[in-house]
DNA sequence: CTGTTAGCGCATTCAT
DNA sequence: ATGAATGCGCTAACAG
């Protein structure tokens, strides 16, 4: 049944020439003659020949694959980031090998080493890598690394991200600036919403009470995680969620509870997700170019690939608070931060 | 600075056994002795050893690796699939190479190819493979393929699915039974929701606008379409959307024009999505086990890697309409349609 | 421009 | 239970 497939060997007899001819009218065309060329790709065409990408790059020891490492497939902020990874790296020929951690240190560790093992040219992790051991045997292995979506003084390799604690500190200031007396804040449970949620307690002052949501961040537990925060403080008057959903969902159970967004409550997200512009009322949220870094992530890869060394390994691409309906703006305004290379 | 990484060959020096009992202790450690056994992990652990998986896999024939082809990676009907598969696939050792199609036959034909050039154990497609080219070459390379989420009786080998034509038939007849007499329907472009459009038609029968929305199927669309369908028919009633987040859409402009849901304006979805049953009035959607096909396929595929002969190649997994508050439904009714195998 | 030689790192024969 | 030889399919180096 599972007729062996032809091989390059197979190729190069049909076509008359030598095994390494054949090899090279596949992968260097213009060092051969046109004739030559010609013939193995008829024979290409008459055998079906698909070729070992193993054996090319055991011998090689490029592979032609790009490892991906994500918490979560389906944590929404991280989708623009792993669409543009896959689509840009499938341009130039690389394939994206799929890793998932679950937030979970050991999982990751376990991931990198699945990784390592199938030798992909690079790995592109979203978020710091976690145990130090693992971070050792990134460095061992002498592969280009970028960690992405937060920033780290001392990355693996590279780094392209934000600052999750200014993201909420400049939330934390935007409230202040409102002059609101009585906020919450809605927390996801992982590190960087935490980052996130600390800068704005921080910069905010005070106290602010918190509903923290594990995960998945849907709008069911942000409506939950109001009705909390409304125990806790009645007379709550704006509240900061860690994600677009989350203040979705705080939206939705105030409209259940006839509240008035923003005149009774107001609400800011996070990720300026495709439908925060387009709820009733509008959220007001911040924007974080996640398309961007994946396409910088797989750039910044395959140049090193490519054997361009570089000097800029840390990369702020910034944020941008985008002001809508939910917290009384009228969704013209938007404030750029940290923009720019450092 | 790369420092060539450790081989067998060092660990096997290192701890004094030769090539292949090292190769043994660490594949199949129950036909070594404990001694060898115990000296190769202590070399191992000396040495930093990570097994190159790409010479393994091109002298055993088992990459472990699986190829997914997704229409895109964003479609979030899709996210419970990849994300079940990665996952399921992982806890047994099998890495997810990751292929996007964007719908297009000719990308879905390249991304096919480079994934058999990387010599995966198995591929799952989203979708039926559409290029009768791509099929054969399919059946050419003898791997397991399972298509999933639409289901074909003609498959390449293996089909995991639902027919998305009876889906529409069901919602024509139930939105039949309500006595609807303007109804209208907003539709994706891609196939699979044209069939249940098309289902949805011809089982209600009489004249049903349409109105087409080009992906992505966001809020925004949603709300645009409603805003279309009402100007070609002022007095509809009712309207049937291929996914909950168009339905979230024409909710939101329903609520932004003053009209009431259901007493104005039914409407459902599909999918089930996590967020469809906590908006306000939650929505009415047709349930689809994405995360069990996932599974399933997994499990497909890793059985016929461990030699398991298939009989039972096309898997019907069904669909469920579940009823809620948009279409004037309490929320606790659920009927179940074409579920089991045949 | 083409071919010959020599491995890449490992696992499958066989033998002991 | 262990080891020696052989080759998976391909490409890097050299030579012609």
């Amino acid at each position: 049944m599972k007729l062996k497939s032809a091989t390059l060997r197979d190729v190069a007899q049909a076509a008359g020439v030598s095994l390494i001819t054949a090899s090279r009218a596949l992968s260097n065309p213009d060092i051969v003659s046109a004739k030559a060329r010609e013939r193995v790709q008829q024979a290409v065409e008459a055998t079906g020949y698909i070729p070992n990408m193993l054996a090319g790059g055991l011998k090689s020891k490029r592979s032609l694959t790009v490892a991906g490492i994500t918490p979560g497939l389906s944590v929404t902020e991280f989708l623009p980031i792993m669409q543009a990874l896959t689509s840009d790296l499938a341009r130039e020929g690389y394939q994206l090998l799929l890793g998932e951690t679950g937030y979970d240190p050991e999982r990751e560790a376990a991931a990198l080493d699945a990784m390592i093992s199938r030798q992909p040219d690079g790995i592109v992790v979203v978020g710091l890598v976690q145990t130090e051991r693992a971070r050792a045997r990134l460095r061992r292995s002498g592969l280009p690394v970028v960690e992405l979506w937060e920033l780290s003084d001392r990355p693996v390799d590279m780094s392209v991200g934000f600052s999750h604690l200014k993201v909420g500190s400049t939330l934390g200031g935007y409230f202040l600036s409102k002059g609101w007396k009585h906020v919450g804040a809605v927390t996801g449970a992982d590190p960087r919403a935490r980052l996130r949620t600390e800068g704005f307690r921080t910069t905010y002052g005070g106290d602010v009470p918190i509903a923290v949501v594990r995960p998945p961040s849907n709008l069911e537990r942000g409506r939950r995680a109001l009705a909390e925060l409304l125990e806790k403080s009645p007379k709550l008057q704006a509240v900061c969620c860690t994600s677009d959903m989350l203040a979705n969902g705080v939206l939705t159970e105030a409209r259940a509870r006839g509240m008035r967004v923003p005149q009774d409550l107001a609400v800011c997200g996070f990720g300026n997700t495709d439908f925060s512009e387009y709820t009733v009322p509008s959220i007001t949220t911040v924007h974080v170019d996640g398309a961007g870094m994946g396409r910088l992530a797989a750039q910044l890869i395959m140049d090193r690939c490519r054997g361009k060394t570089e000097e800029q390994s840390i990369i702020d691409v910034g944020f941008r608070l985008i002001e809508r309906e939910s917290t009384g703006g009228e969704g013209a305004d938007s404030t750029s931060h940290g923009l720019g290379y450092r």
